[in-house]
DNA sequence: TTCCAGGGTCCTA
DNA sequence: TAGGACCATGGA
């Protein structure tokens, strides 16, 4: 691993001359829920993990943050193993990706803890980035375990025996019993983890089988989860940025043409459009 | 009051 | 297999 560029102090590090990284792109484009501005950064939690971020200038500062920290958790999460500049240079010629790299500059695809974000983008389904924050945290705070400043995402284990009732009363509304029975089939033997290893399509197929979670929530743990960078998420906005390029056309139809088009980093062409598209405000010709 | 949100499920044709 | 109704919730 190349940590050239990293300086490591007692509970902080700076990463020197970081290009393509800024916190509020990367955490606010709806990839995570658990995160905060705060003072010149932004205060995030993954998993049982806290962390402020802070850009000065070209570089980048993570605190509280050991060697050990950095590089068993934050390097990866924070994806910082990957050239970002290469992969644009890739979609050079494509306008609206040009556009929506520079409305998104500076974002990353996160590496989140699988179970996290699965959990998360159930919740997720019809819903808005403010009420999704809210319904995380108040899970959080419910049955995570508290943490310095805050609460862990709970373990599957700590929501074993939950009802549905009580998803219900957290505001997660009809998805509860998708909640209730998902973290059943975790606790059951579902190798979420294992999903990594597979093909996208196969690994697709089997997330497909757990409750609430459709095409786009499948996507969406396995972009930002599971190392598939080809997975292209498809929701209201990229729905409607789509039809742009292609005219009015089904989810397989968007997904072989991104698939074609984009390549093995679709994902990440699909975060700058997502940003294009939220940026203009792009009205669609229909919202499904 | 109505629309909308990083949709999924279930029923019907 | 495709299409559409229905599903909680709260902010705009």
């Amino acid at each position: 691993m190349d940590y050239s560029g990293v300086e490591f102090f007692a509970d902080y590090v700076i990463i020197k001359d970081v290009r393509h990284f800024l916190p509020a792109h990367i955490f606010e484009c709806g990839q995570m829920f658990r995160f905060s501005p705060m003072g010149t950064g932004y205060e995030i939690f993954a998993g049982d993990k806290r962390l402020f971020v802070e850009k000065a200038g070209e570089d980048v500062k993570l605190f509280p943050c050991t060697r050990e920290d950095f590089k068993g958790v934050w390097h990866s999460y924070l994806d910082l193993g990957r050239d970002y500049a290469a992969v644009c240079e890739g979609y050079r010629g494509d306008e609206k990706l040009k556009l929506g790299i520079e409305h998104g500059a500076g974002v990353r695809i996160l590496n989140q803890q699988p179970f996290e974000t699965l959990i998360s983008f159930i919740i997720s389904a019809n819903n808005n980035i403010g009420r999704i924050k809210g319904i995380i945290a108040r899970l959080c705070q419910k049955h995570g375990s508290p943490i310095e400043g805050g609460y862990a995402f709970p373990t599957p284990q700590q929501l074993r025996d939950v009802p549905a009732d009580s998803y219900a009363a957290l505001g997660c509304g009809y998805r509860a019993p998708y909640l209730e029975k998902t973290v059943r089939a975790i606790n059951g033997g579902f190798p979420l983890d294992v999903l990594r290893n597979l093909t996208y399509p196969d690994a697709k197929r089997e997330l497909l089988k757990l409750a609430g979670v459709g095409p786009k929530v499948a996507d969406c743990i396995l972009l930002f989860s599971l190392g598939h960078s080809c997975a292209f998420p498809v929701d209201v906005w990229m729905g409607r940025i789509m039809r742009e390029y292609m005219g009015e056309a089904t989810l397989p139809a968007i997904q072989r043409y991104a698939a074609e088009r984009f390549g093995e980093n679709a994902g990440i062409a699909q975060q700058y459009l997502f940003f294009y598209a939220r940026e203009n405000k792009i009205k669609g010709l229909s919202s499904t």
